[in-house]
DNA sequence: CAATTTACTCAACAAACGTTGAGCGAACAA
DNA sequence: TTGTTCGCTCAACGTTTGTTGAGTAAATTG
């Protein structure tokens, strides 16, 4: 009936990277306090700090967490040109959200659009190949910015669909 | 020889925006602090105070000029399809720093945004108008931010000409 | 000239932050 | 059951932050 120890860290740990995860990806690295998160988790904020260390690598943890999830996006725009916005993970939010602040979400943000621009360039051919890469995955970017970050008026309940419908051939042009 | 007491006033005001334009631009606004600004201008932190009253106000001094030049960058975009890109106004790149981050630069990143695509989307005809002239707006705000924030590796020493010239299609397409 | 305004510095405050160490009580191993 | 481990709370530290009020010296005013 009662949970074994080990359960017990794991729920509290899990409990904590959600409510991490959500509070960056809402307000960013600075603005997100580590007594904030452990409110939001129902502990103390001293427990949070013995379970990852410190502020930063609470952040690397909650961040890590769907960054391989983050190149799928890229793979269904290539294949289909369908992209599904709003269906980016928490951490993928959390990290973009604090990348324009925080230096290590920037460095974080650098090595995962590298990867997706690598990984559209090998399917572009042409000399400008990796600038055509790199100008779609900024393109996919500043929309999602727009859309899941700034939440413009322009932009809100419209459906993916139309979205996508419209950036297609724009994408298009770009390989 | 000696200046007179309003210029005094004036040129220190103007050596604390101009630190504060460059330092809100580098660091965003939570990772500016007033003593930073002070330094870079050669003052006490408190003359900063007595100038702008608070941070948050600077911060508006700060970004507020340069804010009637961004439209510009998307009228010559409609003109001539040509980006500008690298020209943009630190006070531009201060509020975009901090547009994810700071509640305030986001309204101020929305009203601006919204200007642009208002303004974009009156000389485009058809029923997407509006939604297409968002996506113009963001295309070119992805790009800015890859460019000019995170400094992607991609497109560092890459001629804004090249970028406007394999850019110019794909918004072509959106129009 | 004397009187006053003012640009500016200095020292300090209160609040919030990340972080730490001691201690309590329940789960574990023997 | 006894001793130990460990998840967790409590209280506090030291630092940094934005911000303030008193004081100084120089420019202005009369």
């Amino acid at each position: 009936m009662t949970p074994t120890r080990a359960e017990r860290r794991a729920r509290t740990e899990q409990r904590i990277l959600e409510a991490a995860r959500a509070l960056f990806a809402e307000k960013g690295f600075e603005r997100t306090t580590i007594r904030a998160v452990a409110a939001a988790a129902g502990i103390d904020p001293a427990l949070v700090m013995q379970h990852f260390g410190t502020k930063q690598s609470l952040f690397e943890r909650a961040v890590h967490v769907g960054t391989e999830d983050a190149g799928r996006l890229v793979d269904d725009l290539l294949g289909s040109l369908g992209v599904k916005l709003g269906e980016l993970p928490q951490g993928s939010l959390a990290m973009m959200r604090s990348m324009l602040t925080h230096p290590e979400a920037a460095a974080s943000a650098r090595a995962t659009f590298s990867r997706q621009i690598e990984q559209i360039g090998a399917a572009i051919e042409g000399r400008d190949a990796r600038l055509k890469a790199a100008l779609i995955t900024l393109v996919l970017l500043g929309v999602t910015v727009g859309h899941q970050l700034l939440d413009l008026d322009e932009l809100r309940d419209v459906p993916a669909e139309e979205v996508a419908r419209l950036l297609r051939p724009a994408l298009q042009a770009l390989t």
